[in-house]
DNA sequence: CGGAATGTTGATATGCCTCAACTAAAGTGG
DNA sequence: CCACTTTAGTTGAGGCATATCAACATTCCG
């Protein structure tokens, strides 16, 4: 029985159904707690894992590192989040995973993992909806910085972030803390930070409160 | 059982290892066939479909339709893709599919799918898996838009979708068919129509040979 | 054979990246 | 605790890449 894992029980929730064996089987899971400090890797392209993490606090982002060593953000992440669920079935990382400001996560056998799966075939269910919504913001992110003016991109993905956090009750009083750096939002929404400054100070002027 | 199936069967055994057991349920899954004409929408964004798709022949798109009219085009899929398989356990569509060039497909009922899943936990993760390597070329696609030069890009999604085609057996002396227009290229690609047929030139002039 | 959709190419305008200089904040060692 | 170093943020100016527009060619389809 774990306190830790409650939260993932709670992110879950919020889109599947589940039964009290179901919610015993997760909170039941063993598991490790590991500390991230600010920008540490916590897992790298390329890497096999045996484990996955969920977030437990703080924020973690996954991102392409480039051949000349420049990243692509692609995702940010919040408590409650699987950001490496996807390694249970896909060998290698294709991309990696590192903590934006301090983060802790819960770190969890893929083989423990596995046998709840195969206990409780709705708890995989709710785990394969996390990673088809996954999937969908990976979408949305395409269209965002494909198709959209870099203000309305940049409003976009701050909404996204707010809408996610305040569904799993990460916000107060219609903040949210994300340390995000200029560089990061420019490595996720593909402009300089030159850019990235200007549209910010455009938001400020006109609704979003933004401070670092 | 079907023949028509079997071209699944072959597809998920890229990546993962079925039993006997397991390519037997996969094939008797009762189903039935639709032929689209080119450019017609096999599904629409908002809707919540009751069966999924398995792409038979031609070439189908994923894209999302924006507020404008326009349209943002995610992934091109072939014979042996699920393009839709995420409305299994998503209701609504957050994004619509359509044919790209005439194309056949094979309906599964989701109730279908779910009792085979419930069967054989080997086929739902098998299935599963398939989402994951979706998840992780869409990944791409936001790299591919976000951080490469526009040369560098569509040679990407060339040679991404030859190399899918070809371990789906579906190429042949090095040529992929695929009826794209440019104006397709553009809105996967987020480039003007003329950068495209400019790029496409700059590609034929070196490498590449590209038809219609 | 005619009309529509698609592809092709050139000229113009502008949005954005790059570069550079500077400020502010944060972390470090004496 | 303060000077120093480093990192992050801020702003301006120049130049290139690409979107946009327009005119024309070609293919497709009835």
């Amino acid at each position: 029985m774990s306190e830790v894992l409650s939260i993932l029980v709670r992110k879950l929730e919020e889109h599947s159904r589940l039964s009290a064996d179901d919610r015993n089987v997760i909170v039941s899971l063993s598991h490790s707690v590991r500390r991230l400090v600010s920008n540490e890797d916590l897992i790298r392209q390329g890497d096999d894992p045996s484990v996955s993490a969920l977030v437990t606090s703080g924020m973690v982002a996954r991102y392409h590192l480039l051949p000349n060593g420049k990243r692509q953000y692609l995702s940010f992440h919040l408590a409650g989040d699987m950001p490496d669920s996807q390694a249970l079935f896909i060998q290698e990382m294709d991309h990696a995973v590192c903590a934006i400001g301090p983060a802790s996560v819960a770190l969890i056998e893929h083989k423990d993992l596995l046998a709840a799966f195969k206990r409780r075939p709705s708890v995989s269910f709710a785990i394969w909806r996390e990673t088809l919504i996954d999937a969908a913001t990976f979408r949305e992110a395409i269209t965002n910085n494909s198709a959209r003016t870099r203000t309305a991109r940049m409003a976009h993905l701050f909404c996204e972030l707010y809408y996610r956090a305040n569904a799993s009750g990460l916000t107060a009083g219609g903040t949210l803390v994300a340390p995000v750096s200029l560089v990061q939002l420019g490595e996720r929404l593909a402009m300089s930070i030159a850019r990235v400054n200007r549209t910010l100070n455009e938001l400020r002027q006109s609704r979003a409160v933004n401070f670092h």
